[in-house]
DNA sequence: ACACTGTATTGACAACTTTCGATATGATGC
DNA sequence: GCATCATATCGAAAGTTGTCAATACAGTGT
């Protein structure tokens, strides 16, 4: 039984997929996971100062840490005197729920 | 009111992100989600030659993104005659919930 | 205006990733 | 054995990322 063939490709839609490896790429650094789930752990806000404070990373690392997730929207941050407070974004968790929803969706039962 | 000084760092845990980072790292490219997508959605396995097939990629940089799925335990692969069927890892989807549960774990209410 | 403090940006470098062509490995069939 | 097909690995090129030192920017207090 030699001659079966391999299977046609699956139609799947091409570019949904790089918007939530955007998501996945500002979750790929465990100083990140850190910052976040200080975040997610915090009552409020808090300040840059307590990263650069916390983490072993030169302060421009934490910016530049803290400007990928600015920028993959899973913070956000506010700007009070000197320092800069950051909060973890609302629909965190929910944005990463969906795009894990869409990457397992179940094929439709018949 | 000026002299608020920043609060201390939190004692989170060290390495426990790094082991999700590699998670995250393995679903952070377009092309990885699109093969974890479609095994999500077959039936049964898939035959490597189907993603040489649908993806836009050389059949060694197919291989290269399933070592690092398999590598992150995301799928499973069996040989059979000369094809490799590949298959999502059964705990793939708890995996990934679980490293987001750590993440976002809510701080403990009072 | 100036000095000072906290944060962001720039520029550079090393490390890692994605990609491919070439080659190796493994299995089938003659 | 040899030819053939499917997959994996190797090695190199191009691109991206994490990091830091130096510098710029923004706000405070004098």
């Amino acid at each position: 039984m030699s001659m079966q063939r391999c299977c046609p490709p699956k139609g799947l839609p091409r570019e949904v997929f790089t918007e939530s490896a955007v998501l996945f790429k500002a979750l790929a650094d465990p100083h990140r996971l850190t910052i976040l789930a200080t975040l997610a752990r915090a009552d409020d806000e808090i300040c840059v100062c307590d990263f650069t404070d916390g983490l072993p990373l030169n302060q421009p690392t934490v910016s530049h840490h803290l400007r990928i997730l600015r920028e993959a929207d899973l913070v956000t941050c506010e700007r009070r005197g000197t320092w800069v407070y950051y909060r973890l974004a609302d629909d965190a968790r929910n944005r990463i729920d969906r795009a894990l929803t869409t990457l397992f969706k179940q094929k439709v039962k018949a």
